[in-house]
RNA sequence: GACUCCGUAGCUCAGUUGGCUAGAGCAUCUGACUUUUAAUCAGAGGGUCCUGGGUUCGAGCCCCAGCGGAGUCACCA
Protein backbone atom coordinates (compact mmCIF):
# COMPACT_ATOMS: atom_id res chain seq x y z
CA UNK A 1 0.00 0.00 0.00
CA UNK A 2 1.24 3.44 -1.26
CA UNK A 3 1.05 5.65 1.88
CA UNK A 4 0.84 9.10 1.48
CA UNK A 5 3.16 12.19 3.37
CA UNK A 6 0.60 12.64 5.64
CA UNK A 7 0.13 9.27 6.47
CA UNK A 8 3.94 8.16 6.92
CA UNK A 9 3.88 11.61 9.37
CA UNK A 10 1.25 9.76 11.29
CA UNK A 11 2.66 6.66 11.54
CA UNK A 12 6.64 8.12 12.91
CA UNK A 13 4.44 10.09 15.57
CA UNK A 14 2.24 7.29 16.64
CA UNK A 15 5.80 5.41 17.05
CA UNK A 16 7.36 8.69 19.14
CA UNK A 17 4.90 8.20 21.15
CA UNK A 18 5.44 5.10 22.35
CA UNK A 19 9.35 6.20 22.76
CA UNK A 20 7.79 8.42 24.93
CA UNK A 21 6.32 5.54 26.78
CA UNK A 22 3.06 6.28 26.17
CA UNK A 23 0.58 3.55 25.45
CA UNK A 24 -1.60 5.82 22.14
CA UNK A 25 -4.03 3.02 21.96
CA UNK A 26 -4.26 2.27 25.75
CA UNK A 27 -6.45 -0.59 27.16
CA UNK A 28 -8.60 1.57 30.32
CA UNK A 29 -11.47 2.69 30.43
CA UNK A 30 -11.46 6.71 30.70
CA UNK A 31 -14.28 8.30 32.78
CA UNK A 32 -16.70 10.76 31.42
CA UNK A 33 -18.33 13.24 33.14
CA UNK A 34 -19.58 15.52 30.85
CA UNK A 35 -20.58 16.62 26.81
CA UNK A 36 -19.74 19.55 25.19
CA UNK A 37 -23.14 20.33 23.98
CA UNK A 38 -24.38 20.13 27.89
CA UNK A 39 -21.40 22.46 29.00
CA UNK A 40 -22.10 25.03 26.45
CA UNK A 41 -25.80 25.21 26.76
CA UNK A 42 -25.63 25.11 30.78
CA UNK A 43 -22.69 26.71 31.82
CA UNK A 44 -23.16 29.79 34.24
CA UNK A 45 -20.37 32.14 35.50
CA UNK A 46 -22.95 34.78 36.08
CA UNK A 47 -22.91 33.57 39.84
CA UNK A 48 -20.69 33.46 42.73
CA UNK A 49 -19.95 29.72 41.64
CA UNK A 50 -19.20 29.17 38.24
CA UNK A 51 -20.50 25.21 37.21
CA UNK A 52 -18.78 22.63 35.39
CA UNK A 53 -15.11 23.09 37.48
CA UNK A 54 -14.44 19.58 37.65
CA UNK A 55 -15.22 17.67 34.54
CA UNK A 56 -13.95 15.12 32.16
CA UNK A 57 -13.95 15.02 28.52
CA UNK A 58 -13.12 12.74 25.91
CA UNK A 59 -13.21 12.83 21.97
CA UNK A 60 -11.18 13.88 19.19
CA UNK A 61 -9.11 16.48 18.25
CA UNK A 62 -10.52 18.38 15.75
CA UNK A 63 -8.04 21.72 15.41
CA UNK A 64 -5.60 23.27 17.75
CA UNK A 65 -4.08 26.86 17.55
CA UNK A 66 -0.73 26.38 19.44
CA UNK A 67 1.12 29.18 20.75
CA UNK A 68 4.08 28.96 22.50
CA UNK A 69 3.42 27.77 25.39
CA UNK A 70 -0.77 27.62 25.63
CA UNK A 71 -2.93 26.74 22.92
CA UNK A 72 -6.27 26.56 22.27
CA UNK A 73 -8.15 23.33 20.56
CA UNK A 74 -11.43 21.97 19.62
CA UNK A 75 -13.02 18.56 21.05
CA UNK A 76 -15.35 17.26 19.85
CA UNK A 77 -17.10 14.45 21.53
CA UNK A 78 -20.60 12.64 20.52
CA UNK A 79 -22.41 15.91 20.92
CA UNK A 80 -20.74 18.80 19.57
CA UNK A 81 -17.51 20.92 19.91
CA UNK A 82 -16.21 22.40 22.69
CA UNK A 83 -12.70 24.97 22.85
CA UNK A 84 -10.34 23.09 25.25
CA UNK A 85 -7.02 25.77 26.39
CA UNK A 86 -4.14 24.02 27.31
CA UNK A 87 -1.12 25.20 28.89
CA UNK A 88 2.60 23.69 29.59
CA UNK A 89 2.97 24.12 32.95
CA UNK A 90 -0.27 22.85 33.84
CA UNK A 91 -0.22 20.28 31.47
CA UNK A 92 3.36 19.46 32.25
CA UNK A 93 3.79 20.05 36.44
CA UNK A 94 7.18 18.88 37.16
CA UNK A 95 10.35 19.35 34.87
CA UNK A 96 9.57 17.13 32.11
CA UNK A 97 7.41 19.29 29.54
CA UNK A 98 7.30 15.98 26.86
CA UNK A 99 3.48 15.63 27.05
CA UNK A 100 2.91 19.27 26.34
CA UNK A 101 6.23 20.40 23.91
CA UNK A 102 6.36 17.08 21.95
CA UNK A 103 2.78 15.00 22.57
CA UNK A 104 0.33 17.70 22.21
CA UNK A 105 2.38 20.48 20.04
CA UNK A 106 3.86 18.15 17.29
CA UNK A 107 2.70 14.71 18.20
CA UNK A 108 -1.29 14.49 18.06
CA UNK A 109 -2.84 15.25 14.98
CA UNK A 110 -6.05 16.21 14.06
CA UNK A 111 -8.85 13.29 14.31
CA UNK A 112 -6.92 11.93 17.47
CA UNK A 113 -8.92 10.82 20.28
CA UNK A 114 -7.90 12.47 23.76
CA UNK A 115 -9.29 12.32 27.51
CA UNK A 116 -9.09 15.83 29.29
CA UNK A 117 -9.89 16.79 32.73
CA UNK A 118 -10.16 20.72 34.20
CA UNK A 119 -12.70 23.07 34.70
CA UNK A 120 -14.85 25.30 32.17
CA UNK A 121 -14.29 28.85 32.04
CA UNK A 122 -15.21 31.47 29.77
CA UNK A 123 -12.44 33.38 27.52
CA UNK A 124 -11.68 36.75 26.96
CA UNK A 125 -13.69 36.41 23.86
CA UNK A 126 -16.13 35.03 25.81
CA UNK A 127 -16.01 31.51 24.34
CA UNK A 128 -16.52 28.75 26.99
CA UNK A 129 -13.49 26.99 27.24
CA UNK A 130 -12.21 23.79 29.09
CA UNK A 131 -8.88 24.68 31.02
CA UNK A 132 -7.40 21.32 30.77
CA UNK A 133 -5.47 20.24 33.72
CA UNK A 134 -4.68 16.55 33.03
CA UNK A 135 -4.97 15.63 29.38
CA UNK A 136 -4.27 11.66 28.16
CA UNK A 137 -3.98 10.03 24.50
CA UNK A 138 -6.99 7.66 24.27
CA UNK A 139 -6.65 6.69 20.48
CA UNK A 140 -4.39 7.61 17.48
CA UNK A 141 -5.72 8.32 14.01
CA UNK A 142 -3.47 7.41 11.05
CA UNK A 143 -5.26 8.93 7.91
CA UNK A 144 -5.96 12.58 8.00
CA UNK A 145 -9.37 13.71 8.30
CA UNK A 146 -10.73 16.13 5.99
CA UNK A 147 -11.54 19.23 7.55
CA UNK A 148 -14.10 21.62 7.35
CA UNK A 149 -14.01 24.82 8.66
CA UNK A 150 -16.72 27.68 9.40
CA UNK A 151 -15.81 31.04 9.81
CA UNK A 152 -18.22 33.53 12.44
CA UNK A 153 -21.01 33.47 9.85
CA UNK A 154 -20.89 30.33 9.64
CA UNK A 155 -19.47 29.82 6.07
CA UNK A 156 -18.21 26.12 5.50
CA UNK A 157 -14.96 26.18 4.27
CA UNK A 158 -13.55 23.09 2.29
CA UNK A 159 -16.83 21.38 3.23
CA UNK A 160 -16.65 17.63 2.75
CA UNK A 161 -19.58 17.48 -0.16
CA UNK A 162 -18.77 14.59 -2.73
CA UNK A 163 -21.83 12.11 -2.53
CA UNK A 164 -19.71 9.24 -3.27
CA UNK A 165 -17.00 9.68 -0.49
CA UNK A 166 -19.78 10.54 1.93
CA UNK A 167 -21.87 7.68 1.55
CA UNK A 168 -18.90 5.67 0.70
CA UNK A 169 -17.01 6.17 4.18
CA UNK A 170 -19.69 7.34 5.86
CA UNK A 171 -17.77 7.71 9.36
CA UNK A 172 -16.02 10.02 7.49
CA UNK A 173 -19.04 12.16 6.84
CA UNK A 174 -20.50 11.75 10.61
CA UNK A 175 -17.17 13.05 11.62
CA UNK A 176 -17.28 16.17 10.23
CA UNK A 177 -20.85 17.38 8.66
CA UNK A 178 -22.65 17.56 12.18
CA UNK A 179 -25.93 17.95 9.77
CA UNK A 180 -26.00 14.19 8.99
CA UNK A 181 -25.76 13.21 12.57
CA UNK A 182 -28.87 15.32 13.21
CA UNK A 183 -30.47 13.44 10.20
CA UNK A 184 -30.24 10.08 11.48
CA UNK A 185 -30.67 10.76 14.91
CA UNK A 186 -33.87 11.73 13.63
CA UNK A 187 -34.27 8.57 12.13
CA UNK A 188 -33.89 6.97 14.88
CA UNK A 189 -36.14 9.22 16.85
CA UNK A 190 -38.87 8.63 14.71
CA UNK A 191 -38.90 4.99 14.59
CA UNK A 192 -38.84 4.65 18.64
CA UNK A 193 -41.56 7.42 18.83
CA UNK A 194 -43.45 4.92 15.85
CA UNK A 195 -43.00 2.15 18.12
CA UNK A 196 -43.97 3.60 21.18
CA UNK A 197 -47.26 4.72 19.47
CA UNK A 198 -48.21 0.97 18.87
CA UNK A 199 -46.92 -0.34 21.83
CA UNK A 200 -48.95 1.78 24.03
CA UNK A 201 -52.44 0.60 22.03
CA UNK A 202 -51.00 -2.92 23.25
CA UNK A 203 -50.02 -4.15 19.55
CA UNK A 204 -47.53 -6.57 19.81
CA UNK A 205 -44.06 -6.09 17.70
CA UNK A 206 -42.77 -9.05 15.86
CA UNK A 207 -40.35 -10.75 13.54
CA UNK A 208 -40.87 -13.10 10.18
CA UNK A 209 -38.92 -14.59 7.98
CA UNK A 210 -36.64 -13.00 5.65
CA UNK A 211 -35.72 -15.88 3.98
CA UNK A 212 -39.05 -17.00 2.14
CA UNK A 213 -39.61 -19.75 0.10
CA UNK A 214 -42.43 -17.67 -2.09
CA UNK A 215 -42.06 -14.44 -2.36
CA UNK A 216 -45.70 -13.42 -1.49
CA UNK A 217 -47.19 -10.21 -0.47
CA UNK A 218 -46.11 -7.38 -2.96
CA UNK A 219 -45.70 -6.78 -6.76
CA UNK A 220 -41.88 -6.88 -6.98
CA UNK A 221 -38.79 -9.22 -8.30
CA UNK A 222 -36.93 -11.12 -5.52
CA UNK A 223 -33.14 -11.79 -4.54
CA UNK A 224 -33.03 -15.11 -4.92
CA UNK A 225 -30.47 -17.68 -3.15
CA UNK A 226 -30.30 -20.88 -2.15
CA UNK A 227 -30.29 -23.01 1.03
CA UNK A 228 -27.72 -25.85 1.09
CA UNK A 229 -28.68 -28.18 3.99
CA UNK A 230 -32.53 -28.47 2.63
CA UNK A 231 -31.00 -27.87 -1.34
CA UNK A 232 -34.18 -25.60 -2.20
CA UNK A 233 -34.56 -21.82 -3.37
CA UNK A 234 -35.34 -19.06 -1.06
CA UNK A 235 -35.70 -15.58 -1.69
CA UNK A 236 -35.20 -12.73 0.20
CA UNK A 237 -38.81 -11.44 1.65
CA UNK A 238 -40.47 -8.83 -1.03
CA UNK A 239 -42.87 -7.98 1.77
CA UNK A 240 -44.03 -9.57 5.30
CA UNK A 241 -47.38 -9.24 4.77
CA UNK A 242 -48.51 -12.90 4.07
CA UNK A 243 -46.78 -13.89 7.46
CA UNK A 244 -47.97 -10.96 9.44
CA UNK A 245 -51.77 -12.55 8.65
CA UNK A 246 -51.21 -15.93 9.36
CA UNK A 247 -50.21 -14.00 13.31
CA UNK A 248 -53.72 -12.38 12.76
CA UNK A 249 -55.37 -15.98 12.12
CA UNK A 250 -53.17 -17.27 15.31
CA UNK A 251 -55.27 -15.27 17.72
CA UNK A 252 -52.83 -11.67 18.14
CA UNK A 253 -55.29 -8.62 17.83
CA UNK A 254 -52.93 -6.53 16.64
CA UNK A 255 -48.99 -7.03 15.50
CA UNK A 256 -46.61 -5.40 13.80
CA UNK A 257 -42.95 -5.26 11.86
CA UNK A 258 -40.66 -3.12 11.80
CA UNK A 259 -37.50 -4.29 9.19
CA UNK A 260 -36.15 -5.02 5.95
CA UNK A 261 -37.70 -5.58 2.77
CA UNK A 262 -35.54 -6.82 -0.38
CA UNK A 263 -36.38 -6.19 -4.10
CA UNK A 264 -34.64 -6.77 -7.06
CA UNK A 265 -35.10 -3.20 -8.81
CA UNK A 266 -33.83 -0.38 -10.19
CA UNK A 267 -32.09 2.12 -7.90
CA UNK A 268 -32.89 6.00 -7.57
CA UNK A 269 -32.83 8.82 -5.29
CA UNK A 270 -36.29 7.08 -3.89
CA UNK A 271 -35.15 3.42 -3.72
CA UNK A 272 -32.54 1.31 -2.29
CA UNK A 273 -32.56 -2.81 -2.79
CA UNK A 274 -33.22 -2.97 0.84
CA UNK A 275 -35.13 -0.75 2.32
CA UNK A 276 -36.97 -0.53 5.52
CA UNK A 277 -40.54 -0.73 6.56
CA UNK A 278 -43.37 -0.83 8.89
CA UNK A 279 -46.45 -3.41 8.80
CA UNK A 280 -48.94 -3.47 10.70
CA UNK A 281 -52.46 -5.45 11.04
CA UNK A 282 -55.45 -4.78 13.66
CA UNK A 283 -57.89 -7.94 14.19
CA UNK A 284 -61.99 -6.36 13.97
CA UNK A 285 -60.77 -2.66 12.28
CA UNK A 286 -61.36 -1.51 8.73
CA UNK A 287 -59.18 1.07 6.09
CA UNK A 288 -61.50 3.81 7.69
CA UNK A 289 -60.58 3.06 10.82
CA UNK A 290 -57.21 2.76 9.66
CA UNK A 291 -56.91 6.88 8.38
CA UNK A 292 -57.79 8.10 11.30
CA UNK A 293 -55.41 5.83 13.58
CA UNK A 294 -52.55 7.35 10.39
CA UNK A 295 -53.68 10.96 11.38
CA UNK A 296 -52.81 10.17 14.88
CA UNK A 297 -49.79 8.54 14.36
CA UNK A 298 -48.04 11.06 11.48
CA UNK A 299 -49.21 13.75 14.35
CA UNK A 300 -47.54 12.25 17.09
CA UNK A 301 -44.39 11.34 15.35
CA UNK A 302 -44.26 15.05 13.60
CA UNK A 303 -44.32 16.36 17.33
CA UNK A 304 -41.35 13.78 18.50
CA UNK A 305 -38.82 13.97 15.53
CA UNK A 306 -38.98 17.93 15.18
CA UNK A 307 -41.38 19.43 17.52
CA UNK A 308 -44.17 20.58 15.39
CA UNK A 309 -47.20 18.90 13.35
CA UNK A 310 -45.36 21.41 10.38
CA UNK A 311 -42.58 19.99 8.76
CA UNK A 312 -40.73 21.73 6.05
CA UNK A 313 -40.22 19.74 3.42
CA UNK A 314 -38.41 21.37 -0.39
CA UNK A 315 -39.30 24.73 0.98
CA UNK A 316 -43.36 24.10 1.59
CA UNK A 317 -44.79 23.50 5.21
CA UNK A 318 -46.24 20.41 5.52
CA UNK A 319 -48.68 19.68 8.29
CA UNK A 320 -49.24 16.11 9.70
CA UNK A 321 -51.82 17.44 12.00
CA UNK A 322 -55.29 15.38 10.78
CA UNK A 323 -57.31 15.09 9.80
CA UNK A 324 -56.41 14.56 5.57
CA UNK A 325 -58.26 15.03 2.55
CA UNK A 326 -60.06 12.11 1.46
CA UNK A 327 -60.20 11.63 -2.67
CA UNK A 328 -61.56 8.55 -4.07
CA UNK A 329 -59.19 7.36 -7.21
CA UNK A 330 -62.02 8.76 -9.31
CA UNK A 331 -62.81 11.46 -7.73
CA UNK A 332 -58.54 12.92 -7.99
CA UNK A 333 -58.95 12.00 -11.11
CA UNK A 334 -61.87 14.24 -11.58
CA UNK A 335 -60.74 16.70 -9.91
CA UNK A 336 -57.17 17.58 -11.91
CA UNK A 337 -58.37 16.75 -15.30
CA UNK A 338 -62.04 17.62 -15.21
CA UNK A 339 -63.12 14.56 -16.53
CA UNK A 340 -65.16 11.29 -14.93
CA UNK A 341 -63.85 7.71 -15.89
CA UNK A 342 -66.03 6.10 -13.35
CA UNK A 343 -68.23 4.59 -15.73
CA UNK A 344 -65.86 3.78 -18.47
CA UNK A 345 -65.07 0.72 -20.28
CA UNK A 346 -61.44 0.04 -21.14
CA UNK A 347 -61.74 1.18 -24.47
CA UNK A 348 -63.06 4.30 -23.21
CA UNK A 349 -60.28 4.79 -20.82
CA UNK A 350 -57.77 4.50 -24.11
CA UNK A 351 -59.43 6.99 -25.53
CA UNK A 352 -58.63 9.70 -22.67
CA UNK A 353 -55.62 8.27 -21.92
CA UNK A 354 -54.89 9.31 -25.81
CA UNK A 355 -56.43 12.58 -24.94
CA UNK A 356 -54.48 13.79 -22.20
CA UNK A 357 -51.04 12.61 -23.69
CA UNK A 358 -50.68 9.47 -21.40
CA UNK A 359 -48.72 6.80 -22.59
CA UNK A 360 -50.28 3.14 -22.95
CA UNK A 361 -49.22 -0.21 -24.10
CA UNK A 362 -51.40 -2.53 -25.31
CA UNK A 363 -50.73 -5.20 -22.49
CA UNK A 364 -52.22 -2.56 -19.58
CA UNK A 365 -55.97 -3.55 -18.36
CA UNK A 366 -58.59 -1.40 -16.95
CA UNK A 367 -56.84 -0.96 -13.32
CA UNK A 368 -53.61 -0.23 -14.67
CA UNK A 369 -55.13 2.47 -17.37
CA UNK A 370 -56.49 4.41 -14.30
CA UNK A 371 -52.94 3.89 -12.71
CA UNK A 372 -51.48 5.84 -15.14
CA UNK A 373 -53.95 8.49 -15.47
CA UNK A 374 -53.60 8.61 -11.89
CA UNK A 375 -49.87 8.79 -12.09
CA UNK A 376 -49.73 11.21 -15.18
CA UNK A 377 -52.26 13.54 -13.65
CA UNK A 378 -52.94 13.30 -10.38
CA UNK A 379 -49.90 12.15 -7.57
CA UNK A 380 -47.51 15.07 -7.99
CA UNK A 381 -50.56 17.57 -6.90
CA UNK A 382 -51.10 15.94 -3.68
CA UNK A 383 -48.63 17.98 -1.27
CA UNK A 384 -50.33 17.91 1.74
CA UNK A 385 -51.15 14.74 3.24
CA UNK A 386 -53.94 13.14 0.98
CA UNK A 387 -55.24 9.81 0.88
CA UNK A 388 -56.55 8.37 -2.21
CA UNK A 389 -59.14 5.40 -1.76
CA UNK A 390 -60.48 2.81 -3.29
CA UNK A 391 -58.66 1.43 -6.24
CA UNK A 392 -59.06 -0.97 -8.84
CA UNK A 393 -59.48 -4.58 -8.11
CA UNK A 394 -57.12 -5.40 -11.08
CA UNK A 395 -54.26 -4.57 -9.50
CA UNK A 396 -54.96 -5.25 -5.48
CA UNK A 397 -55.19 -9.07 -5.23
CA UNK A 398 -55.25 -9.08 -1.03
CA UNK A 399 -57.70 -6.25 -0.49
CA UNK A 400 -61.05 -6.71 0.37
CA UNK A 401 -63.89 -5.85 -2.43
CA UNK A 402 -65.52 -2.25 -2.15
CA UNK A 403 -68.31 -2.93 0.32
CA UNK A 404 -70.87 -0.71 -2.02
CA UNK A 405 -69.10 -0.58 -5.18
CA UNK A 406 -68.15 -3.26 -7.89
CA UNK A 407 -64.67 -3.53 -9.72
CA UNK A 408 -63.05 -1.23 -6.48
CA UNK A 409 -61.52 -2.52 -3.29
CA UNK A 410 -61.27 -1.17 0.07
CA UNK A 411 -57.76 0.56 -0.32
CA UNK A 412 -56.35 3.62 0.38
CA UNK A 413 -52.52 4.94 -0.09
CA UNK A 414 -51.44 8.38 1.25
CA UNK A 415 -49.69 11.03 -0.39
CA UNK A 416 -47.29 13.46 0.83
CA UNK A 417 -45.34 15.47 -1.66
CA UNK A 418 -46.97 14.16 -3.92
CA UNK A 419 -44.71 10.58 -3.25
CA UNK A 420 -46.73 7.67 -1.84
CA UNK A 421 -45.97 6.78 2.08
CA UNK A 422 -47.95 4.54 3.36
CA UNK A 423 -50.75 1.98 1.58
CA UNK A 424 -53.18 0.17 3.64
CA UNK A 425 -56.62 -2.46 2.94
CA UNK A 426 -59.20 -3.38 4.36
CA UNK A 427 -57.56 -6.69 4.41
CA UNK A 428 -59.21 -10.12 2.56
CA UNK A 429 -60.07 -12.38 4.19
CA UNK A 430 -62.90 -14.86 2.35
CA UNK A 431 -60.60 -17.47 1.13
CA UNK A 432 -62.31 -18.73 -1.96
CA UNK A 433 -62.34 -15.02 -3.28
CA UNK A 434 -58.42 -15.01 -2.03
CA UNK A 435 -57.99 -17.93 -4.33
CA UNK A 436 -59.09 -16.12 -7.13
CA UNK A 437 -57.66 -13.27 -7.37
CA UNK A 438 -54.08 -15.50 -6.76
CA UNK A 439 -55.41 -17.26 -9.87
CA UNK A 440 -55.56 -14.29 -11.81
CA UNK A 441 -51.79 -13.28 -10.60
CA UNK A 442 -50.86 -16.80 -11.73
CA UNK A 443 -52.49 -16.04 -15.18
CA UNK A 444 -50.40 -12.80 -15.72
CA UNK A 445 -46.98 -14.21 -14.76
CA UNK A 446 -47.99 -16.87 -17.17
CA UNK A 447 -48.31 -13.97 -19.47
CA UNK A 448 -44.76 -13.23 -18.50
CA UNK A 449 -45.49 -10.15 -16.07
CA UNK A 450 -42.41 -11.16 -13.60
CA UNK A 451 -44.52 -9.55 -10.46
CA UNK A 452 -47.70 -11.04 -10.25
CA UNK A 453 -47.46 -12.61 -7.17
CA UNK A 454 -46.80 -16.75 -6.90
CA UNK A 455 -49.68 -18.15 -5.15
CA UNK A 456 -49.04 -19.29 -1.55
CA UNK A 457 -50.90 -22.35 -0.55
CA UNK A 458 -50.42 -22.36 2.92
CA UNK A 459 -51.76 -18.59 3.52
CA UNK A 460 -54.50 -19.94 1.90
CA UNK A 461 -55.01 -22.71 3.93
CA UNK A 462 -54.57 -20.23 6.96
CA UNK A 463 -57.70 -18.35 5.80
CA UNK A 464 -59.68 -21.46 5.58
CA UNK A 465 -59.41 -21.89 9.06
CA UNK A 466 -60.25 -18.19 8.90
CA UNK A 467 -59.30 -14.48 9.63
CA UNK A 468 -60.80 -12.23 11.36
CA UNK A 469 -62.04 -8.70 9.68
CA UNK A 470 -58.77 -6.95 9.74
CA UNK A 471 -57.32 -3.56 8.78
CA UNK A 472 -53.29 -3.78 7.35
CA UNK A 473 -50.84 -0.83 7.05
CA UNK A 474 -47.59 -0.71 5.01
CA UNK A 475 -45.77 2.17 5.61
CA UNK A 476 -41.92 2.89 4.33
CA UNK A 477 -39.46 4.18 7.08
CA UNK A 478 -37.26 5.66 5.00
CA UNK A 479 -39.24 8.06 2.81
CA UNK A 480 -40.94 9.45 5.76
CA UNK A 481 -37.81 9.82 7.28
CA UNK A 482 -37.07 11.71 4.33
CA UNK A 483 -40.39 13.85 4.58
CA UNK A 484 -39.35 14.58 8.35
CA UNK A 485 -35.63 15.38 7.71
CA UNK A 486 -36.28 17.15 4.61
CA UNK A 487 -34.07 15.06 2.68
CA UNK A 488 -34.05 14.17 -1.22
CA UNK A 489 -32.56 11.68 -1.58
CA UNK A 490 -32.69 7.88 0.43
CA UNK A 491 -28.94 7.59 0.20
CA UNK A 492 -29.11 10.67 2.72
CA UNK A 493 -31.37 8.63 5.13
CA UNK A 494 -29.46 4.91 5.42
CA UNK A 495 -25.95 4.77 7.00
CA UNK A 496 -24.79 2.88 4.30
CA UNK A 497 -26.73 2.87 0.71
CA UNK A 498 -26.10 0.53 -1.96
CA UNK A 499 -23.25 1.02 -4.03
CA UNK A 500 -20.96 -0.40 -6.97
CA UNK A 501 -17.87 -2.09 -5.28
CA UNK A 502 -15.04 0.71 -6.17
CA UNK A 503 -12.84 -1.02 -7.87
CA UNK A 504 -13.07 -4.10 -10.25
CA UNK A 505 -9.56 -5.16 -9.07
CA UNK A 506 -10.11 -5.77 -5.71
CA UNK A 507 -13.84 -7.41 -6.35
CA UNK A 508 -12.00 -10.20 -8.72
CA UNK A 509 -9.17 -10.67 -5.87
CA UNK A 510 -12.00 -11.31 -3.36
CA UNK A 511 -13.95 -14.06 -5.62
CA UNK A 512 -10.38 -15.86 -6.77
CA UNK A 513 -9.91 -15.97 -2.83
CA UNK A 514 -13.18 -17.80 -2.73
C1' G B 1 -30.92 -0.43 -19.40
C1' A B 2 -30.64 4.71 -22.39
C1' C B 3 -28.96 9.71 -22.45
C1' U B 4 -26.31 14.07 -20.23
C1' C B 5 -22.57 15.84 -16.99
C1' C B 6 -18.44 14.86 -13.73
C1' G B 7 -13.49 12.31 -12.00
C1' U B 8 -6.57 17.01 -11.01
C1' A B 9 -2.62 16.94 -3.75
C1' G B 10 -5.51 14.43 2.58
C1' C B 11 -10.16 18.13 1.58
C1' U B 12 -12.39 22.06 -1.68
C1' C B 13 -11.23 23.64 -6.42
C1' A B 14 -8.41 26.50 -10.81
C1' G B 15 -5.87 24.80 -15.14
C1' U B 16 -6.89 29.37 -21.66
C1' U B 17 -6.61 27.25 -28.75
C1' G B 18 -2.96 20.95 -27.16
C1' G B 19 2.94 24.06 -25.56
C1' C B 20 8.33 25.41 -20.46
C1' U B 21 9.26 21.96 -14.17
C1' A B 22 0.64 21.02 -13.32
C1' G B 23 -1.35 25.62 -9.59
C1' A B 24 -4.29 28.01 -5.16
C1' G B 25 -6.59 27.89 -0.18
C1' C B 26 -7.01 24.72 3.87
C1' A B 27 -4.39 20.37 5.80
C1' U B 28 1.03 18.52 6.49
C1' C B 29 6.39 19.75 7.81
C1' U B 30 10.28 23.57 10.04
C1' G B 31 10.54 28.08 13.01
C1' A B 32 8.21 32.40 16.15
C1' C B 33 4.24 33.46 19.64
C1' U B 34 0.77 32.60 27.25
C1' U B 35 -6.55 34.17 25.78
C1' U B 36 -6.76 32.28 20.21
C1' U B 37 -11.53 31.98 16.92
C1' A B 38 -11.32 29.99 9.31
C1' A B 39 -5.46 32.34 14.86
C1' U B 40 -1.34 35.05 12.59
C1' C B 41 3.66 35.58 10.39
C1' A B 42 8.13 33.41 7.67
C1' G B 43 9.85 29.21 4.99
C1' A B 44 9.38 23.98 2.95
C1' G B 45 7.50 19.40 1.13
C1' G B 46 3.44 16.81 -1.13
C1' G B 47 0.54 14.56 -7.74
C1' U B 48 -0.98 7.00 -10.87
C1' C B 49 -4.22 14.61 -13.51
C1' C B 50 -9.78 7.60 -12.50
C1' U B 51 -7.67 3.25 -15.77
C1' G B 52 -6.03 1.40 -20.61
C1' G B 53 -5.30 2.39 -25.65
C1' G B 54 -4.93 6.08 -29.78
C1' U B 55 -3.90 10.90 -32.51
C1' U B 56 0.29 14.38 -32.13
C1' C B 57 6.94 16.83 -32.29
C1' G B 58 4.13 17.43 -27.65
C1' A B 59 -2.06 15.32 -24.06
C1' G B 60 -4.68 17.12 -17.51
C1' C B 61 -6.97 19.16 -22.16
C1' C B 62 -8.57 15.89 -28.43
C1' C B 63 -10.49 10.55 -29.95
C1' C B 64 -11.92 5.30 -28.47
C1' A B 65 -12.89 1.70 -24.67
C1' G B 66 -13.49 0.70 -19.58
C1' C B 67 -14.27 1.87 -14.12
C1' G B 68 -16.77 4.93 -10.53
C1' G B 69 -20.27 8.89 -9.27
C1' A B 70 -24.35 12.51 -10.02
C1' G B 71 -28.72 13.86 -12.73
C1' U B 72 -32.86 12.82 -16.22
C1' C B 73 -35.73 8.95 -18.26
C1' A B 74 -37.24 3.78 -18.30
C1' C B 75 -38.39 0.07 -14.66
C1' C B 76 -40.45 0.05 -9.76
C1' A B 77 -44.29 0.75 -4.01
Amino acid sequence: MQLSEQEIIRRENLQKIRDLGIDPFPPEAFEVTAYAKEITEAFDDEGDKPNFQDVSLAGRLMGSRVMGKASFAELQDSTGRIQIYVTRDEVCPGDNKDLYNKVFKKLLDIGDFIGVKGHVFRTRMGEITVHVKELVVLSKALRPLPVVKRDEEGNVYDAFTDPEQRHRQRYLDLTVNPHVKETFLKRSRLITAMRRFFDDRGWLEVETPILQPIHGGAAARPFATHHNTLDMPLYMRIANELYLKRLIVGGFEGVYEIGKMFRNEGMDRTHNPEFTSMEIYVAYKDYNWMMEMVEKLLEYIAIEVSGHTKVEYDGKQINYAGPYKRLSMFEAIEEFTGIDISQMDEEELRATCKKLHVEVDPSMGKGKLIDEIFGEKVEDNLIQPTYITDYPIEMTPLAKKHRTTEGLVERFELFVNGKEIANAYTELNDPIDQRERFEEQVKLAARGDEEAMALDEDFLRSLEYGMPPTSGLGIGIDRLTMLMTNEHSIQEVLFFPQMRPQRKAEAEETEAEE
